[in-house]
DNA sequence: GAGTAACTCCCTATAAATGGGGAGCTGAAT
DNA sequence: ATTCAGCTCCCCATTTATAGGGAGTTACTC
């Protein structure tokens, strides 16, 4: 019998990593040996020496940190990893960056189950594996626009926000105008302007429409 | 033994229904008998006479049709249903009136996995059944501001968007201001701006952010 | 003690969104 | 044949957001 594949398995909705577990269960070449909750929870998993997975399974949007900033993170901590994304967000220029920084494989979500249990041991001996929509998506993005080599990459990478900042954003995201803002932070008109101004800048959105959505996908809110 | 509880799960991310499927197997009394990934679906698949269930495992956020839109349907169409809302919106308004539209059972995301096996079999019972952080929320917005009676549903009460406002929210949650939309519609920005106030107005929130939040919540996007 | 980051506020000016109304045209349904 | 919903556009007026800049305060680090 050939060697266990030792999972673990991030994201940030319990039933989604029961689900997978389940469906893991299925083949006993795989085995699931630890999961997080958030990307906070995963750096401080793969940091304990003693803790060891052959594949990691990642969800993009967590709170605290997301599957982004896990990557990156493990990177430069030289934590050698095997990771499979696990994505509702299909956007090519995400697929791309996360291949950057070094995942093996790109599920989405509405089809992982069929894939799943594949990708685990593609990945596993170090092959790319991608389910079937992905790989349409990158194809379709290489062949018909010869995708912009140069420009994707910075629309994540975001400077880090403040305090004073991620409340506006919060604030923002549940349809208060700047006066009502300044009014619940005690703070003046002009300051809530400066804190918008700031984020649109570091999130690199058009407006206040894109700061939401940056929220969201990012479960800031 | 005694008879069979027959489930229909339906979501719009099949991982979590395949992960409820494979949850739901390790119970011998229960068994899934279909799924859907929208809420037409749903409908359709529950007006077909040959088919039954005796539990709907109902998500609320779902493409086309939402669960709120599915429950209403569902009681319209005198369908007797005994329905189990999960959901990943633990807002004790949302819970409230699911309970007016006659689900039984409510069951966070994130803790779907020890509940969902005894959730089912108390509402195939008739009784109800809440996780336990859905029934501290309950608990505390009852005993804590004594719910306000009256004022919750029509939040939820949207009417039906057109085509055209669709298209018009999809590109205001994509950044786009009116002009930049009037164009790639090929309209007049009169005409957009009637879409954005009748939006608005539909969907009762205050601004442009709210639209988008509201889009990204039901999953337009 | 100089530097820096975060927080705070201000000015000016333009662009955009919001709120209220009206109104013509079309195609499908009763 | 009329009604009605959806699509289209317009008017007016006001509020808000966006864009560019500057600048003072604290508090913490090197």
């Amino acid at each position: 019998m050939r060697k266990k594949i030792y999972v673990h398995v991030a994201d940030d909705h319990k039933i989604l990593i029961e689900g997978i577990i389940a469906i893991i269960k299925t083949d006993k070449d795989i085995e699931v040996n630890g999961f997080s909750l958030n990307g906070a929870e995963v750096l401080e998993w793969f940091s304990k020496k003693k803790n060891k997975a052959d594949v990691l399974i990642l969800d993009i949007t967590m709170p605290v940190i997301d599957g982004i900033e896990v990557l990156k993170h493990l990177n430069k901590l030289k934590i050698d990893h095997k990771t499979i994304v696990l994505s509702s967000y299909d956007d090519v220029k995400i697929v791309e960056e996360m291949l950057k920084l070094g995942c093996l494989g790109y599920i989405s979500k509405n089809n992982a189950g069929e894939h799943i249990i594949n990708a685990i041991k593609a990945v596993s001996r170090g092959e790319q594996y991608f389910s079937d929509d992905i790989q349409r998506k990158l194809i379709k993005s290489i062949s018909g626009q010869s995708v912009p080599e140069g420009n994707l990459p910075n629309k994540f990478v975001i400077e880090q926000l403040t305090d004073r900042e991620l409340k506006v954003l919060k604030l923002i995201t549940e349809e208060y105008n700047t006066t009502q803002i300044a009014d619940k932070l005690n703070i003046g008109i002009s300051t809530v302007d400066t804190y918008r101004k700031n984020l649109l800048r570091k999130i690199k959105v058009k407006n206040s429409v894109g700061l939401a959505m940056y929220a969201v996908k990012n479960n800031i809110v």
